[in-house]
DNA sequence: TGCTACATGTAAAATGTTACATGATTCG
DNA sequence: CGAATCATGTAACATTTTACATGTAGCA
């Protein structure tokens, strides 16, 4: 039940049509939530039959006509009585700690590969993110209310982004020297390795 | 199709009941991956039928007999193949950044109460997943081969949480001192507040 | 000319959740 | 005595994914 609200809380900000959903899901708010089009559409369609949304189509140039929807004003209501309920803390799936909870069955080669392929993923998507918060910097964040929340989620996003390439990075570490003491007391192994030169792969 | 092979990686690491399953799913490896017991039992018929996994009844003394089920060589051999392909990143959905993606539609003592709540949320798990921590580090890491895994998801799950509750810090103290300057060159306010001294860490 | 982006949908299949159902034991 | 834990399942419902379906415009 939580499309519904996810599609609303993007209309909060501004209408937007299903495809443009459909590319925001994918790109900017990808790292919180994701949907396929033919979601958005047949909850769109829902939405509206609910009186939540409204659309007016718009003709383009040289374009296909879109549907711009936007939030009624019983949809704004609804949205924020959402809003104050406490949120539930998310069940994720991840394949990739799946592959990491197992690598004891494949050999370190092919666990570093997989922990390398990973930190670039998410070392690309660290570096989007980034640019869209020095975009989102040379404005002001607080002046407008509406803008602040989309610049915290994507604080987390870049949080979420540098987090996950360093613990693949550390991983990669425990894996390639076999570490077998605690970390912490000295967080990087005794030899003279640093900055990781990948030249050796 | 993963839930099989969730089942499957747990499984690899020895014998568990539907029961047991559900336990995991919903504690040590809550935080990559998560079902429900009618999902579990269902799967693990569908993987008996297909052999990857076979069970045998284990009667106990004051309580009710078990269904312990362990991989097939089949299974293991299928588990294998699969680990060798690459993992597709999560796409997860995350109630909670919703909800703050739209925070400028309720007041800000709504905003940072809502962000005290999750940071405790977040703050608990990451004492639970410390506390396995510290007990896994009592053995060898690397010894054995087939704990390495498990030790490794632990450290992103122990990240993501401390990650997690950093990020709700952060995003209280921007939300209650209107913080609109970039963070870093002056990380914390001018005025003499400091309820959550992060001074220590 | 063929690929990508724009734009919207339907249908079927796979997954996941919630409610219903049962029954023994242990702990407070 | 009531609630929680152990233990396994079914049925109904909701959600999500994948495949099918169509058509224009711009670019290399």
């Amino acid at each position: 039940m939580s499309l519904k609200y996810a599609i609303m809380s993007l209309l909060a900000h501004g209408p937007l049509s299903g495809y443009e959903l459909m590319k925001l899901f994918d790109g900017s708010v990808g790292y919180f939530w994701h949907a396929t089009h033919p979601q958005i559409y047949k909850e769109l369609a829902r939405l509206e039959s609910e009186g939540q949304v409204a659309h007016r189509a718009v003709e383009q140039r040289g374009r296909p006509t879109k549907k711009v929807y936007s939030l009624s004003e019983e949809g704004h209501h609804d949205l924020v009585a959402w809003l104050r309920l406490p949120a539930r803390v998310r069940q994720f799936k991840d394949e990739m700690m799946v592959k990491t909870f197992c690598s004891g069955l494949v050999s370190d080669e092919d666990t570093c590969e997989l922990l390398e392929q990973h930190r670039e993923l998410h070392r690309a998507r660290l570096q989007e993110y980034q640019e869209l918060e020095r975009f989102l910097r040379s404005g002001p964040i607080t002046t407008n209310r509406l803008r602040r929340g989309p610049y915290l989620t994507l604080l987390r996003g870049i949080r979420y982004e540098r987090d996950y390439m360093e613990w693949c990075e550390e991983a990669a570490d425990i894996v390639r020297h076999r570490l077998d003491r605690p970390r912490g007391r000295s967080a990087r192994p005794p030899s003279g390795r640093q900055a990781r030169p990948r030249s050796t792969r």
